[in-house]
DNA sequence: ACACAAGCAGACAGACTTGTCTATTTAGAT
DNA sequence: ATCTAAATAGACAAGTCTGTCTGCTTGTGT
């Protein structure tokens, strides 16, 4: 394996750990036994657990906002579309591999003072409204930008919360009235 | 201090550090030190760190239910009456001991195993779901109780994604972005 | 062919953790 | 006044964790 593709592999095994057990739960030596590697290769390629904890939050960013983009897309660009993000979180949901939302899990992990990990946070959830602001280019389009932008903010809040509350009761009901809420208001 | 007190301040003690610090950047030993109590008489008073944190979870749970109720009870018995829970949210997001829902908190930090901690916290949340009923006892009237029910599950994501987000962002415009989605639904 | 970078295994330091235990003192009830 | 239960301080066990370091092996580019 070539030095950047050993890399990922360790964010890859790293990110696995880190979102099925939690951040704090998983030690460095889980992550190198169930990598295959050897502890100073770690430590070669990431200063610290901190910056290995980085990288793993945007992996998932980015592999999260590929797929939903691709799923969104696919739709038709009606005012509809918009409400494939709740499609699209109930096919992810029923997936094993569903465990609410990595952003939250970690923050709840890591004391406050951590900037770093905050800051990437917020921009990974600005990037997401950034996204639903695109799915919704063609609903609002008669009312001021002010309005538009309020309505993007509230479909995000609906989906967060449709995220955290189906993964903390287990049920997908979250994701329904949701998705209810949001053909109301759009 | 009688020995059911000297329990509650330890309580109390622990409560606030693990709500405010996350409950395993709390150690037993600052546990005992702020509360300015022997080792062996907090194992004495509980038999683990978990049952510590199950009494943590209740009595933030009591604290809040008790203190919004309040609030909300004394606001006249109109429709809108159930808005005055982001009225509540927005005093103590302004509070500086708001620090974001101590469920979510301590189920991000906990593994999937521990049952006894989710089983209090969906205990919690239908606690709350229950309390929105009661304040939405006068609308949705002629409607169906599915619909009421589905109403009022709504409502609470709402409310949920207000304290997460405002609490993520550090901004207050999650709780006034769902206090308006709210007055739309209802 | 040789040098250098990157991999390996794993010991180790040092600092944490929860929970137990001993030994002593305090305080309230009969 | 005496007895019992509950408080005290703090050592200790047994384990966890991250990160460093040594010594050795492998593989690639020139």
């Amino acid at each position: 394996m070539k030095g950047s593709e050993l890399r990922d592999h360790i964010i890859v095994t790293a990110s696995d750990l880190f979102y099925r057990n939690g951040y704090n739960s998983t030690g460095i030596n889980e992550i190198i036994q169930k990598s295959g590697i050897a502890k100073a290769t770690l430590y070669h390629h990431f200063k610290s657990k901190e910056e290995l904890c980085l990288s793993y939050l945007k992996y998932m960013n980015t592999k999260f906002i590929e797929s939903i983009k691709e799923y969104c897309y696919s739709k038709p660009l009606t005012k509809n579309r918009i409400l494939s993000i709740f499609d699209y979180l109930e096919e992810f949901f029923d997936d094993h591999s569903f465990n609410g939302c990595w952003c939250i899990k970690t923050v709840s992990e890591l004391p406050r003072e951590d900037k770093k990990i905050r800051t990437e946070i917020q921009l990974q959830k600005k990037q997401f409204i950034e996204l639903i602001s695109e799915l919704t280019q063609i609903n609002f389009k008669d009312k001021p930008s002010k309005y538009k932008e309020s309505k993007d903010r509230q479909i995000y809040l609906l989906y967060e919360s449709a995220v955290g509350e189906s993964h903390l009761h287990q049920m997908n009901w979250p994701i329904i009235e949701a998705k209810n809420i949001c053909s109301q208001i759009i």
